[in-house]
DNA sequence: GCCAACGTTGGC
DNA sequence: GCCAACGTTGGC
């Protein structure tokens, strides 16, 4: 299993959209990033551990945990030219963004940036690095569980989940 | 609102 | 293929 970091505005959807959401669950449209996206159709598999990230916001920080729960699919709002997302370049019969879903986890306390910055065994996540701008980043295994303690949360066992 | 960082675009 | 201009991200 491997883990991200995505980010979410909370204006467009916060935890708590993702806690009311159908199935608990959202697709993850909207990534214009070739990096991104490429981490969600090449690298990303059901299961996946996801922290789910306020962005652009008054209090930025990890909101939740998330689990990958879709393979990846083209997004059809590329195709819609009412979306926001709309992308004249994109051909229906060669797309060229892609999404996987989002499942909740777990509704956590909010792991502050400014807390994030403070602990040092957080230092290496891409996310804190100076300029980054990728809305997905992959999380090494020991961030993760670092990540889970200072939330005093543990991943759901295999046999618990579905 | 500011601005650093950096990805994308497009002329050449 | 280079690279300047431009647009976007996102914390502050």
């Amino acid at each position: 299993m491997r883990h991200w970091l995505m980010k979410s505005e909370p204006s467009d959807c916060s935890i708590d959209d993702l806690l009311l959401a159908p199935g608990q669950t959202v697709p993850w449209i909207g990534v214009r990033n070739y990096q991104s996206r490429n981490f969600m159709r090449d690298q990303m598999a059901v299961g996946d551990g996801v922290l789910f990230y306020h962005s652009s916001c008054p209090q930025p920080g990890i909101a939740g945990l998330a689990r990958v729960s879709s393979a990846a699919y083209p997004d059809a709002s590329q195709f819609d030219p009412a979306s926001h997302w709309f992308d004249p370049k994109s051909k229906p019969d060669q797309p060229r963004w892609w999404h996987v879903d989002v499942m909740l986890v777990a509704k956590t306390r909010l792991l502050s940036l400014a807390e994030m910055r403070t602990r040092p065994e957080l230092q290496q996540m891409l996310v804190l690095r100076r300029g980054n701008r990728l809305s997905i980043t992959p999380v090494q295994a020991d961030e993760w569980d670092a990540v889970l303690r200072l939330l005093e949360t543990r991943w759901p066992s295999a046999s618990s989940g579905n």
